[in-house]
DNA sequence: GTCTATAGATTGATAGAC
DNA sequence: GTCTATCAATCTATAGAC
């Protein structure tokens, strides 16, 4: 028996390869090829290659939105608890602050979050879709829970700022450590730890802002 | 004669199938179909499908950047004869504002600007190369009139808030008109000058928070 | 479950007539 | 400049032996 199991092996190069080169520019012959599995190892185990990718997904992606919806309703209950509105920072901190550190979970982990931060904006709607089914509950979650913590601004406003918030993040999880633009001067990048914060700054201070 | 030469019908063409399929899901006979031109005229007037997309990007973004450039510079002039810092939101609006108004100048332009936010977070390198030549200078320009406008904002960190930016604004050049997410209750989405004042708003807030 | 072999379709690019 | 015809490579998916 092999260490993994080829299914894993499977998972794990899809999951590198539609990270780095994208879903349509890679094969399946690059997949099973890193995966020192057969080409017809894909289709018996996954059925085709996007069942393939939304297996990847479900891999992680549940796991995860099982720990924010955790944290997210854990800061509800500390604030209705305490008889207050929920705190803009804390409903985002119970989002953001899994997601990123999950990076540094595991080696894999990274290609995930890459891979997670292209699919929103992602042309073709097989790929697109298959990832917002899975994310579109808990979307929607945390915009319920932003009206309770901001009832100040507007719902339609506080949804599109909820959207500028997802494009923030979504863009910060594809381009941790390949930054797209070269700025003269390079001073140290921040850490895992520091990038959450700063991101809880930029996206509270934004969703806040009065109108 | 045609109303349009060849060249153009291609360009055209070309621009609104790699922004609604991507790029490597567009064929070269998607392209010349759609064009109403011949399968071989791409390779004779472009040379190849990569040297095709340049053209595409190069044809609105040099006159885009030009304008941004001169509304930033203007901006800088302002503040220097008033012996003042430059604001964070006059910057941000001399390159905001062009590029969302830009979307409503012409039928292709809208299909030009979902391809650009979606060039940042291309996993291509090719793709994204010849993209980010095309921009590069002019961020680098944003970054430094942004380091006079918030002297006491550390330069690692603005640059990080920068990213953000672009993030927030890159998806939503993207996501304009096919919301991604869809949430129960769907107000009137904003006109697209009103989300140009919602965009500033929300990255001036972001990045002129405290540290 | 894993393999070989291959079907069946599509791709970017080019040669050469007009 | 525009066309037809085609090359050579690549792709996903599957049939069938072991």
């Amino acid at each position: 028996m092999s260490q993994t199991d080829t299914k894993t092996r499977i998972l794990d190069a899809a999951e590198h390869l539609f990270a780095s080169d994208g879903f349509h520019s890679t094969s399946l012959r690059a997949i099973t090829s890193q995966a020192q599995a057969n080409l017809a190892a894909v289709n018996y185990h996954f059925g085709s290659k996007g069942a393939l990718l939304q297996a990847v997904f479900e891999r992680r992606l549940l796991p995860l939105n099982q720990i924010r919806r955790e944290l997210l309703e854990q800061a509800l209950s500390n604030a209705r608890q305490q008889n207050t509105a929920p705190r803009t920072v804390d409903l985002l901190r119970a989002f953001i602050e899994p997601t990123l550190a999950f990076r540094q979970s595991e080696p894999g982990a990274r290609d995930f979050i890459t891979l997670v931060g292209r699919a929103l904006v992602e042309p073709d709607p097989t790929v697109r879709d298959c990832f917002t089914a899975l994310v579109t509950p808990l979307f929607q979650q945390l915009m319920a829970a932003l009206r309770l913590a901001l009832p100040q601004i507007p719902p339609g406003i506080l949804q599109t700022r909820l959207q500028f918030t997802l494009g923030a993040m979504g863009h910060t999880m594809c381009m941790i450590g390949r930054p797209p633009l070269q700025f003269p001067d390079a001073p140290q990048p921040p850490s895992s730890a520091e990038l959450v914060e700063l991101l809880i700054r930029f996206v509270s201070s934004g969703l806040e802002a009065p109108c």
